[in-house]
DNA sequence: TATTGTTATACTCTATAACTATA
DNA sequence: TATAGTTATAGAGTATAACAATA
């Protein structure tokens, strides 16, 4: 296990107010009523808000989506679970590393193929998902609050995969 | 004008078939209701939707919005294109000196305060823009018709609005 | 002092090629 | 020969600090 290629750093961000660059004072622009542009805004938000309320615990979405999966499937490959995220496995590999110096996730070796890796969750990173569920719940209370309730909330999870579940 | 960090690079990407990592063969995920996930999934795939389809002509989708707001609003200055695309000053720099450099966008110094440049679109940008918005309308049609129809993407802006205009 | 454009720099995310050890 | 995990590497996108010229 080698010595990782960034030390867990300062990630907090300054922000507290507008997130986005410089914050946008939002004159009309022609860009307003494009999907990917209006997309990509959205999402940009929506992960700096996620960023800001798991500082406290130092937790990217990425990784949160990793704990979530192994804690309710524990014993995935490390192909399976990277394709569930619809990340690369070669770009899952540091972020399985950094969940496994950290002492949150594990990888056995998996009985009949002596090639891939069972992945697990330890029992610290059990107890940490827990508290990780409780700023996730809060935050996605805090969304679907901003989209005016849990019906405009399906209706945006409806329409998004629409754009990704097709042909 | 020095030489810029990144010589125009090949873009094109091989996909074809499955956008996204490793062809998602889509199991279900604990994080398929989760709002985050989902947004940063449609517009990966969004994205490269856009990539694919302006690779013609090598423009990537902040490129596109630099030249459409140059197109509409001719004279504007750095820090206010900047703004009004949600990206910093400090990252536009690049962006506008890759359009200079192609002949299709200019900085011109404007009267009043010497301090900021004025930007506009070259004649060949314009022409250039003209084929850009023909691409353009074929993806955002072709985005649409996967949504459902034009009141679909109405009201997906509008959703996603909620997510970034407000407070 | 503050602002505009700018450079330098760094971290994250995504992507490709190629290695190794198994199958 | 193909697959699973891995390494190395590179390109975009986004972020901060600091500087020169001008206000």
């Amino acid at each position: 296990m080698k010595a990782r290629i960034s030390e867990r750093n300062t990630r907090q961000k300054a922000s507290k107010t507008a997130k986005g660059a410089d914050r946008a004072v939002d004159e009309p622009s022609p860009m307003d009523g494009v999907i990917s542009y209006k997309l990509r805004r959205a999402q940009l938000w929506v992960f700096q808000d996620f960023v800001e309320n798991f500082a406290p615990i130092d937790l990217r979405p990425a990784e949160f989506s990793v704990l979530r999966i192994l804690g309710e499937r524990p014993g995935l490959r490390h192909a399976e679970v990277a394709r569930m995220l619809g990340i690369k496995r070669t770009n899952f590999v540091a972020l399985m590393d950094a969940l496994e110096k950290r002492g949150l996730a594990d990888r056995r070796t998996s009985g009949a193929d002596r090639r891939s890796h069972a992945l697990f969750l330890t029992s610290n990173g059990e107890k940490f998902l827990k508290s990780a569920m409780e700023i996730f719940h809060w935050h996605e209370e805090n969304l679907v609050r901003r989209l005016g309730g849990p019906k405009a909330r399906d209706a945006l999870i409806e329409l998004l995969s629409k754009l990704v579940d097709q042909d």
